[in-house]
DNA sequence: TTAATATATTCCCATATAGGAATATGTCAA
DNA sequence: TTGACATATTCCTATATGGGAATATATTAA
């Protein structure tokens, strides 16, 4: 087998960097594709493919306003990957924890 | 151009849902190979891949004990993932608020 | 209509997969 | 040493990719 297509998922859609820098550029809310090229500095069939791509997992919505194509993000898409990442949340605090102890423990000693 | 490797960085490591998978098991401690193809039912040498892509994007440690190789998730490797995520907090506050609002429009309607 | 603008699609190709099968390496026990 | 156990590596192959270049489609304006 070759790797998951890049449509299968959030988390596949989203390994893409430019992708990323989309839907960061996006979170700002509804935008054309020609604002992407100007601003992202990329070709513009690159940033379509892109965008199908992203739409196709439901990480953005399209809506036609004239010849242009308006973007958007669509921020529940990308809720598993936030929740996903929760599932460490757990750790990080043990490890905040540990700092912490280690933090009280030297100041004990420097008294 | 290619994808981009998935040992380029976390997101790409993690786009493969059987290593979420074995991240998701690592979380609960240290374990060996072993336990991990015996838990998740994958292969042993699959499982060895997974593993070596992990640790080369730093996702998870590793530990010699006798013939044993012990592996645990290193959370702070998906840092990286929950932060860029958060980038799209706001847009799920604003969401939530139209709930409420919703809500609260229907609450008062049936007064 | 025709031209101009905005975006999408197609074609080409080097590249890195993931899994299966087989085998190699490393470590302990007898 | 030899064998058994635990894990890693190699070889194979179908497959989807992302970028570049060229072109197609859709919409508005003249």
């Amino acid at each position: 087998m070759a790797r998951a297509a890049t449509t299968s998922d959030a988390f596949n859609a989203v390994a893409e960097p430019r992708r990323r820098e989309i839907l960061e550029y996006l979170a700002q809310g509804e935008r054309p594709v020609g604002e992407l090229v100007a601003r992202l500095g990329m070709e513009q069939p690159s940033v379509s493919k892109h965008l199908k791509v992203l739409h196709k997992v439901g990480l953005v919505r399209v809506r036609r306003h004239g010849r242009q194509m308006l973007y958007q993000a669509n921020p529940d898409g990308i809720r598993p990957l936030y929740e996903w990442t929760q599932t460490f949340e757990r750790l990080w605090a043990h490890q905040l924890l540990r700092v912490k102890e280690r933090a009280e423990h030297k100041a004990r000693e420097h008294n």
